[in-house]
DNA sequence: ATGAGATTAGGACAATCGTCCGAGAGGCGT
DNA sequence: ACGCCTCTCGGACGATTGTCCTAATCTCAT
């Protein structure tokens, strides 16, 4: 009966240790000593560390996909939404710094490691770019609700790493707050510059409005 | 005296292999296969393998150098050089895709492993933010010019690993588009909103007006 | 209390890691 | 031909890895 505790707790520190120091970097000695059980005891709930691996993006899916649900119970507007989206670089704030983003880094590194989860990884980046999408669909923008999804995603994740890499929180704070200011503008411009219907001309050129202003750090 | 032409060998393809399977999960044994020496070899030229690491990022510094300072004699204009820059995602297109982007990925997987050499492969990451700044700054945006670069090379960065993580080449095109187009507009508002001396007042905000337009898949 | 099944501990296993040693091949001035 | 220095090879070393087995412990219905 406690047998399925053990195996939460197990996921629940590996996915955290997975997070801190890479999948591969984590052992399985640093995961047991974390849970307080012994090494020999992960056979039992999991046959290998694959096994795990997929646990924890299972319950990054989970975790991921009850946060967009959140936010689409609370934000009233679209933009509200998204804004909710940009400010988890703020929410996360601590982590970031230390640690990167969770979706990003573990996604690079699987890549590297060529390991056959490196799908799974990427489809956690689908959840928020279909979630954004459906978005700025909503927004107005018809043909273009991925494209600005993928900017958004794109951006923010680059924001990530750099902060990451400078342990620069103003940084963070500062892009955060241009992003929400660039989606403040997008919400004016665009449902009068363009019919959701557009898209499909390649030679129709559109403009995004981009408001940048500096930073009051309090 | 064939030994510095090994040594050279082992740098070249370490270098190679920690961007195609990382750092850590490149080993002595693969390097060795790679240049057709023996494992015990490397105790010759190198003590350890973060010294391989620093020769590695040493290499790296050289050739970003070298390619930035390609940059600055061949661009006539700060915008034709930044636009140069942005461009380092097409030219490596194929690599990119593959492995993402060698410094971000690096640099992310040495701050996983509490790496001591991880402000050093940030440190590459300033290279380009500081000569970016550099064509900024002879556009016109004074105080802004550090904030534009960093905006640039995070906006680069989440591209390439978002391309990476969803193998996309058209996305990444398409980006690398409408950062071009970003950059056009960018430098015709530039001189004439704001003076090189303004960045003080935190009250003054300003407007970067972007194109974005759909690339035409050729 | 007792047996059955669920759960755990501890250690053995082969493989691989970075490291390091000792023998010897190679070139070159003498 | 000799000896010296540079360079390379092959293997051994201990540590750590993921994996896996077996015995012991725990839980609980009977």
């Amino acid at each position: 009966m406690g047998g399925a505790i053990t195996r939460d707790q197990i996921i629940e520190q590996a996915d955290r240790l997975f997070y801190e120091r890479g999948f591969e970097h984590a052992s399985f000695t640093d995961i047991a000593a974390a849970v307080g059980i012994s090494r020999g005891n992960f056979y039992y709930h999991f046959k290998t560390k694959d096994e795990i691996l997929d646990a924890v993006i299972d319950r990054r899916r989970v975790k991921v996909q009850a946060m967009l649900d959140g936010w689409e119970a609370e934000g009233r507007t679209p933009v509200e939404r998204v804004r909710r989206f940009v400010h988890i670089l703020i929410a996360n704030q601590t982590a970031i710094l230390r640690h990167g983003c969770p979706i990003g880094t573990l996604s690079t590194e699987l890549i590297k490691l060529n390991h056959t989860a490196q799908d799974r990884a990427a489809g956690l980046f689908t959840l928020f770019r279909d979630w954004l999408a459906r978005q700025f669909h909503a927004m107005g923008w018809g043909a273009d609700a991925d494209a600005l999804a993928m900017w958004v995603l794109a951006h923010s994740q680059g924001v990530a790493t750099l902060a990451n890499a400078f342990r620069d929180d103003a940084f963070l704070q500062r892009e955060v707050a241009d992003l929400c200011a660039w989606l403040e503008r997008l919400s004016v411009t665009s449902p009068s510059t363009t019919p959701a219907t557009v898209g499909a001309a390649a030679d129709v050129r559109r403009e995004f409005e981009v408001f940048r202003q500096p930073v009051t750090r309090a």
